[in-house]
DNA sequence: CGAGAGCTGTTCAAATTTGAACGGCAGGAG
DNA sequence: CTCCTGCCGTTCAAATTTGAACAGCTCTCG
């Protein structure tokens, strides 16, 4: 017996608008990042979430968690951007095996001069294309859909 | 002058649910596969693409556009997979200096034992969660954005 | 025919990502 | 205190991805 229920043909369009259309906007984001700012994606999302931290700095694995990354590959990252003068390496006060990631001035001056021009290409290629209605629905059910992996995976273990 | 028209609430609700869920999404996927069947996500993509067509073959070129790959990329993964059995490469009958990948029949056979696990993730993490509705705005809303990234590109390059 | 522009798929080195393994630290049970 | 389990960030090798460079082929214009 076939138990599995296939995708109808709404819900197919719905599966190949949405992997393939993530991929397509990630790819242009990272262009216009590349080109305008020499930044990778992961690199410009590092600078805005430590920019939005309290005081510009995170844990290295709380900063891994939100930027759906593994440990390793932050590490690295950040590595470069520390070259780069982008971020500062600090011990972590209330706990000797911690690392805090910083942003440094550079790097907030880097994401004032980066910001503008990503903003646009987000505009350009999704958020303008999307009629309001759209948009709320994906920002309800796209929502919904992170907010219960993640909350699934919290019980479970790291990468 | 600061022209920047930044997103307003509803607009950034949307744009973080977005490739972040996408990113989510897509882990989870690779790994069911990873762990069911030994495939990655774009080798079990690979194999929907030729088992859909016409003779299970595609040039590679054609292949990649699909698969919203590098066409280096592709080289290097269908080696991996011709290694495996999956796939066959074979020389195309109207142009000698194209290349035809070719799914075989251990490759149906994989395609075939993986496909319901998939779908079944695929509902379980994505489709399942979403309303009728929501399903309706993202097959709309994400379907016109990714038809405008790739008319967009049409008339440029590739990689 | 013949030069030239544009494809095709591959190659290569460099960059990045992955996942397991590791050494150091934290925190609770005995 | 001391062992033990678990977390932290890093390290490492291996896998993969990227992008430029390449050699061969195709097609068109002259």
């Amino acid at each position: 017996m076939d138990h599995t229920r296939w995708l109808d043909e709404e819900e197919m369009r719905a599966w190949l608008a949405f992997i393939p259309t993530a991929t397509l906007v990630a790819r242009e984001l990272d262009q216009q990042l590349k080109e305008d700012m020499g930044l990778s994606h992961l690199q410009y999302e590092i600078l805005v979430h430590l920019n939005a931290a309290e005081n510009g700095a995170l844990r290295m694995t709380a900063l891994a968690e939100r930027l759906i990354n593994s440990k390793s590959g932050l590490t690295y990252q950040i590595g470069q951007m520390e070259r780069d003068g982008l971020v500062r390496r600090r011990p972590c006060e209330w706990s000797k095996s911690g690392v805090l990631a910083e942003i440094t001035d550079e790097g907030r001056a880097m994401l004032e001069r980066a910001a503008p021009g990503h903003v646009e290409k987000v505009r350009e290629v999704l958020i303008d294309v999307l009629t309001p209605d759209e948009c709320k629905a994906i920002a309800d059910g796209l929502g919904r859909v992170r907010d219960r992996i993640i909350e699934r995976n919290d019980g479970g273990s790291c990468w």
